[in-house]
DNA sequence: CTGAAAGCGCTTACAG
DNA sequence: CTGAAAGCGCTTACAG
């Protein structure tokens, strides 16, 4: 079916019996373009499967239909999903994906990879990299700077130099901990992502708004600092219980981290929910089937990285020929998690059954 | 630092005062350039920023300088593996990464995949598809007829129309059964990926090389297939022990079947490994942490997607401008699996102490 | 060591 | 409705 030597327009052309300029037309759907013409075109070109050179296209066109996608973690939760979710709509949206993958999201050295992705002409950049330290600041270096329309997906949406697509991580912490409190948990803890990331620090900032707003006080020794791994969990929760052994409830920042509070929990014979709910976010596949089943935080990351391309899209044609970097006021949309309530944590207890703290 | 309006090869020129053809060779690192013109374009590229525009680049060599990466799954733990493995090397090596991802591996509009990749004036393309029914047909029709080299990895490698590079399953599926059976059981159970997947038949192959080479039968009723997920493997369990109650030792074809055999076992109260060894394949992060530690089999998903880089652009090289395609008979690389020994199966017992069954 | 010419494979105005 | 000309931004021979 594909063919085997690369065949150009001009020989379609003359096959055709047209010039090259009318296959171009009938390539590009031009309505001015004789049926009976039309139909002798279209039939060469299935016949001989050609496909226009996209390079050469691009040259002419001054679009590449090429996204630049900047990833980390690849081989994590948030990433791959997300990833996933931007080649799929791009793919849909008739964009191919050009996949660069950063090894530090601090260290990346981010001006090569936007130059590399501009010299290949790139129509736009999806920058799905997480907020770690001040790897932020860059964007606003070259939020004016960039000669191509850049759109922020995941951790690093919400800063004020560019546009941007994510969840609401304040409101993770919120949805959990306020679950969590529900169920009758008086000393609600937190085993948090590493605090240098953006989204870690959010979401322990949901869990101290939520307290507060209750009527608790958010202690220091609820508090215990994880890296997203299965260990740091599992430590995690030895850790709290020394510091605070009235712990009745963690709120684990994600998934990997909750299955090793459960692990210790265990461990120490403890039983889950009854003496300890727990609460993870991010849904994984075994989520349902820890023990017991994890109650967790959905993120619609596959929504944010579709609406990032089709965001994407509109700038770069609203940008048009003229090249021309996108309004100053960027927009910022973040979407909303959703809890998922399975074993691992205490059912509702009536609101009148519970005495003020 | 990146330039806000693209420039051109002239400006520069111009602006270093030689003509773009100097500036050419600068920019290719020619040799024949007067030191001291190498210095002046040089400041002006550095001052500027200035980078070649690739498409253009790409239509005068006929090389792209990409590479498409056709992959399945992006969310699960081998295809991540593997592609960012590949965008690491490939990165390195001085390609980009067009990346299309595929729905569903048997019906995937192959045809439509390749020749948008052709038309994009791909270097070459890798196929890190796993193979799944017949998809693998399509191989042997276009093996001859693509206008660029390609490179197999992963579940389809070892087919033998195109090069390819993959991880022995079968060797997967001794290890783990040698090891089981080292450990003194006597009954080894397996719950087995989709068999329609060449993958976990090949495990499943090894499996029962291993009963039959050490004297063992391998019966049916110790054969439960799954579907690669955690529940698929609880209820794995579950039948088995209808079957055949004397089960010993289970060999689940990935961690997450391991996962749910060992949840199974909870359940019942039936102690791992005292009772039933478990072993799995893949070493996903969680596998050290799951109660008890998982023995599994680690493939070096992450050297294959590297090497199939390396041979690839071995293949692009060696085709030159000539367009043409492979050697007739492509090699097949086959890399070797390693076992990992935690506490989810029995030490070994001596040979001695084992008697013929 | 360096430059003027031609061309890669398309598309964009411009005629007719 | 259709074609001849010019050009997108580079590189590849070809002169000198």
């Amino acid at each position: 079916m594909a063919q085997r030597q690369r065949l150009t327009i001009r020989e379609v052309a003359a096959a055709a019996g047209v010039s090259t300029q009318t296959v171009s037309r009938v390539l590009n759907n031009r309505v001015d373009v004789a049926p009976g013409t039309l139909l002798r075109v279209q039939e060469v070109i299935r016949k001989t499967g050609y496909a226009p050179n996209m390079l050469a296209r691009g040259l002419t066109q001054g679009r590449s239909h090429v996204l630049g996608v900047v990833a980390y973690g690849l081989d994590y939760f948030g990433p791959s999903r997300i990833v996933t979710a931007i080649e799929r709509q791009a793919a849909e949206m008739g964009y191919a994906i050009s996949l660069t993958l950063i090894l530090e999201p601090e260290t990346g050295d981010v001006d090569h990879v936007l130059r590399d992705l501009c010299a290949r002409q790139v129509d736009g950049i999806i920058w799905a990299i997480p907020e770690v330290s001040s790897n932020r600041t860059w964007s606003r270096a070259q939020g004016e700077a960039l000669p191509v329309p850049v759109m922020l997906v995941g951790g690093m949406a919400g800063q004020p130099y560019l546009p941007s697509i994510g969840i609401d991580n304040t409101a993770i912490g919120r949805l959990a901990t306020e679950h969590l409190l529900d169920g009758g948990a008086r000393n609600v803890g937190i085993v948090t992502g590493p605090l240098n990331w953006w989204e870690a620090q959010q979401r322990l900032a949901g869990w101290r708004q939520t307290l507060e707003a209750r009527g608790f006080v958010p202690l220091d020794c609820l508090t215990v600092e994880g890296d997203w791994t299965v260990s740091s969990g599992e430590e995690g929760l030895y850790r709290m219980l020394e510091q605070c052994p009235e712990v009745d409830a963690v709120f684990a920042s994600n998934d990997q981290m909750a299955l090793g509070v459960i692990h210790a929990a265990h461990r120490l014979g403890i039983a889950v929910p009854e003496k300890i709910s727990v609460v993870g976010v991010d849904n994984i596949a075994e989520a349902s089937h820890f023990w017991p089943p994890l109650t967790t935080v959905y993120q619609p990351l596959a929504d944010a990285g579709a609406l990032a391309v089709k965001e994407i899209d509109k700038l770069i044609n609203r940008a048009g020929g003229s090249r021309r970097v996108q309004a100053v006021t960027p927009e910022i949309t973040l979407l909303g998690p959703m809890l998922i309530v399975r074993d691992s944590s205490r059912a509702v207890v009536p609101s009148a059954l519970i005495a003020a703290p």
